[in-house]
DNA sequence: TTGTCATATCGAGAAATGTCGATATATTTG
DNA sequence: CAAATATATCGACATTTCTCGATATGACAA
C-alpha cells in the first residue's frame, strides 16, 4: 500500500468516533437494528442507523462516512435512497501488512 | 487496547514523515548511518540521524518521537546525552488487533 | 566551572480538521 | 408533478495540529 493511503487510514483512525464505528461494524447484526429495507446489516449498515449510534450530527457522520470509504476502510454499496457501509476487510489488511 | 491509545496512534499514523519513520525504523542499519556511540542501530537510532533523513527540523523531530512514543508506537531508551528510539513490536501488534 | 553537544520544551502563527445548520440532490410515494 | 425521505455537500466558526526558531535541560569534555 502508498504512503499516502497509509496516511489517510492514519487520519481516519484518529478520531474516537470514527475508530468506534469501524469496531462495531465487526459485528453490525449485534450493533444495530435491522434495515428496514430488506437488506440484512451484514452487506451494510445505513447512514441512519450509524448516525443515531453516535448521536452526532446527519451531516457529520455522512462525512466521517464517505471519508472511511474513500480511504478504503468502507466500502459503500447505493440501494435506492440508502446507503450501506461495511468494513473493506481486504484494504484493513493491506493496511495492516503496510505498518507491521 | 483502549479506544484513547487507537486514537492517539491513529494520529501518529496520520502525518507522512512520522508514518516514514515507522517504516525505516524496520531495517535501521540499511536506513541509518551507525551510531557515533557503541550502541547498535538494533537497539534504536538517535534523534539526530533521523532529523537528518527527514530533513524537518530539530525541535519538530524530537516533537514526532515524543508522541510516537508516548502513544506506545516507539520505545525509547537514554544513554548519556543521546535517546535511541526504535519500534515497539509489541504494542504495534495490539494496536493490529484492535483494528483488525 | 565553563563550554559544547544532543535532546526536550515553549510560544507563536499558519494550516488542517471538527462539527454544525442550511441547503442540494436523488429516490420513492401519492 | 409535489411531497417526503435518505444522504451528500456547502459555508462557517471553533479547535487542533504543524512546524518553526528560541530557549531550557542535562551530560560530558576541557
Amino acid at each position: 500500500m502508498k504512503l499516502k493511503q497509509v496516511v489517510e487510514i492514519g487520519k481516519c483512525l484518529s478520531n474516537q468516533t470514527r475508530v468506534e464505528i469501524l469496531e462495531w461494524l465487526k459485528n453490525p447484526e449485534a450493533n444495530f437494528p435491522p434495515n428496514e429495507s430488506g437488506i440484512s446489516n451484514k452487506e451494510g449498515v445505513c447512514v441512519g442507523n450509524i448516525q443515531e449510534k453516535t448521536g452526532l450530527s446527519q451531516s457529520t457522520i455522512s462525512t466521517y462516512l464517505g471519508s472511511m470509504e474513500r480511504c478504503g476502510l468502507l466500502h459503500m454499496v447505493r440501494n435506492g435512497k440508502w446507503s450501506y457501509f461495511s468494513r473493506n476487510e481486504e484494504t484493513i489488511q493491506e493496511f495492516i501488512r503496510s505498518i507491521q
